[in-house]
DNA sequence: CGCTTCATGTCAGCGACTGTCATCACTAGA
DNA sequence: TCTAGTGATGACAGTCGCTGACATGAAGCG
């Protein structure tokens, strides 16, 4: 279903796919679509899901020694991979999400649940209330930074290296 | 219509709520709603847009030899008495929004708004691209964190003095 | 063979949202 | 003062996302 969806809204664009169109190119019914997906956005981020707990799996088997922010970096180098094999896959599904705001949206949802959720794995590593929820943001921010400086990277570095570069420019930032 | 609908929502609920409902307690209808609202949920953030519009000008307005990041703080310096005079409102409106998942996108959707709002008028302040958005990222960061302390904080410290221990958060995350 | 369970289909219905046309007040200008 | 135009609103019908309730059929298990 996850595939047919993509592939529709790619061709013809997220308002003019009914659900009811993908669910019957899967050769399911609508019904059947609310049961896997809780609503019509959901079938684009079903993978998302698997890599935000990827990435906190990581976290939370990260060196107990590294500082909150290494930490972070450490976990987000885990998935890297993953997606260094799947890029072509990965901006089609960007550009459908670039395309319409409700999608936009939902890509804002995931990665607050992963900020969130990262937020708890450091809080579970013993760093205080304040320094996890900001370390997991800046983390994030060096992340996003790097993907989309990767997806856009014509001459094909990593990803980590990307995002590692994000990381830099942040302190640079900061350290004003 | 805005009053209308935050007073019913935070009475019974927002899925318990219908579009005709606020559109008939504030003297309209449906369509008419529709007409002022992309959607239901906006009618809760349109304040949200007019934020959004100060902190920008004022961050156009900041002296020109600012450091990225202190020109983001300070521009959000200028909204702070104006949330300071609102304390209640700001709760409520934050409780009602923390009830009901979609209202939470729709808030990261506006503050998504407000960072590459930023992103750009750093830009046009000379600022390269990537510390531009990376300095944008890291203030609403800083801001959303002092932002939470001030709504749960009990002895009334103001919004600004919130902010800048979220900066000063943020730069001990970072320095390690 | 009967029982349960799980995935799916069917159907009816609500509510969000839109396009279209009608209505009515208000305004500008002859 | 009449008239034409403009802007806000209402009325209505229709699509689509989404849900609850019940039916069906296949697979597994005693």
């Amino acid at each position: 279903m996850q595939r047919a969806a993509l592939e529709l809204i790619a061709d013809r664009g997220y308002d003019q796919t009914t659900v009811a169109e993908i669910a019957v190119a899967a050769g399911l019914t609508e019904r059947t679509f609310f049961r896997y997906f809780a609503d019509k956005r959901e079938v684009l981020f079903a993978s998302q899901d698997r890599f935000i707990a990827l990435v906190v799996d990581a976290l939370i088997a990260a060196p107990p020694d590294l500082a909150p922010l290494e930490a972070v970096v450490t976990a987000f180098g885990a998935s890297t991979t993953w997606f260094d094999e799947r890029r072509a896959l990965a901006q089609a599904r960007q550009g459908v999400i670039d395309a319409h705001p409700d999608l936009q949206e939902r890509e804002l949802a995931k990665i607050a649940k992963l900020s969130t959720a990262m937020t708890q794995a450091l809080s579970d590593r013993g760093v205080s209330e304040p320094q996890a929820a900001l370390a997991a943001a800046a983390g994030v921010a060096a992340f996003r930074f790097g993907f989309a400086q990767w997806l856009a990277d014509a001459d094909g570095h990593d990803l980590e290296s990307h995002v590692l570069s994000g990381v830099d420019e942040l302190r640079k930032v900061i350290a004003i």
